[in-house]
DNA sequence: ATAAATATTGATAATGAGTCTCAATTTAGT
DNA sequence: ACTAAATTGAGACTCATTATCAATATTTAT
């Protein structure tokens, strides 16, 4: 029993559900996987571990692990949302290359912590933090500026 | 002829484009709408101006306006792209309720800044930026604990 | 232990935003 | 008017995500 096993079973006691094996299935890969993943993928994973979970039951398994604070929805990329293991990094924000996909993350608590004190004026409650951008990572940058030569 | 027309025309035309009666009718409307809009809703408020553009051509649109430099794709909401106006205020970041779905708008152009120079360091190049959070607005957040304690 | 109430699951249908296709129409240039 | 290129509308299509529902498992009350 490891460290997010703890932690989701015990948000799932607080809220009276039960930690099936389904969902047991699902802790596990979605913590062997890198951070960053989306839903198919992450169903595809399972099915490739030979485990017998439904797609359904996968979708409505993300919110738990949202709610129990072990991931967080991350960024959308490839018209799919896209899902991200917390404990990983703290915080941090994310460069998307609009043409070949790439994320880059930069560590920065400097801006959340401003964009917090921002809030605070509003009285606005951070759930959760959203700081990107998209653009062209440095190699499509070059790509696309030797074709424009050309 | 306003100044939108104006630039929508002149990229129109530097990107051998015509600038026709559906590019007309949707312009407009973009530019009677408040700020963020998503293209389902834009699409309805054409034809309640008994306009007659197919929904093919209002998304076919969409990103001829972005790179006209008069809207840009802004935050995702309900499931939704969501664009908006980018000659109303320049640049601002969005604290998004998650239980009424306000939008809170806060202009910073220093987080913005701090976000370039942190791109800089990867040779990332920035077309598009957001930053936000999601939380609680204050009326929600106020309910929330009215709520938790009853 | 039995029965009733509740929670969970998988299969599959349904939804809905966004894209694609293609024949018909419009436009700009000669 | 003639031609080539661009545009359009209608609807088919894709695909991520959600909803439905009957079957199964688990908890609670008796
Ligand atoms: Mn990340
Ligand atoms: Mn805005
Ligand atoms: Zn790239
Ligand atoms: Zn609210």
């Amino acid at each position: 029993m490891n460290e997010h096993e703890k932690i989701f079973i015990d948000y799932l006691k607080r809220s009276d559900l039960k930690y099936t094996r389904p969902r047991q299935i699902i802790l596990n890969i979605v913590f062997n996987n890198p951070s960053h993943f989306d839903v198919e993928t992450l169903y595809d994973q399972i099915r490739r571990n030979n485990r017998d979970v439904s797609r359904a039951t996968v979708y409505r398994t993300m919110p738990l692990l949202v709610k129990s604070g072990l991931i967080k929805q991350s960024l959308r990329c490839q018209a799919k949302d896209q899902y991200e293991n917390v404990s990983d990094q703290d915080h941090h924000l994310h460069l998307v290359c609009n043409n070949c996909g790439k994320i880059i993350e930069i560590n920065s608590s400097e801006l959340e912590n401003r964009l917090r004190s921002l809030a605070e004026v509003h009285k606005f409650k951070i759930l959760d933090f959203s700081i990107g951008a998209q653009g062209l990572c440095r190699k499509c940058s070059n790509k696309r500026d030797k074709e424009t030569k050309s």
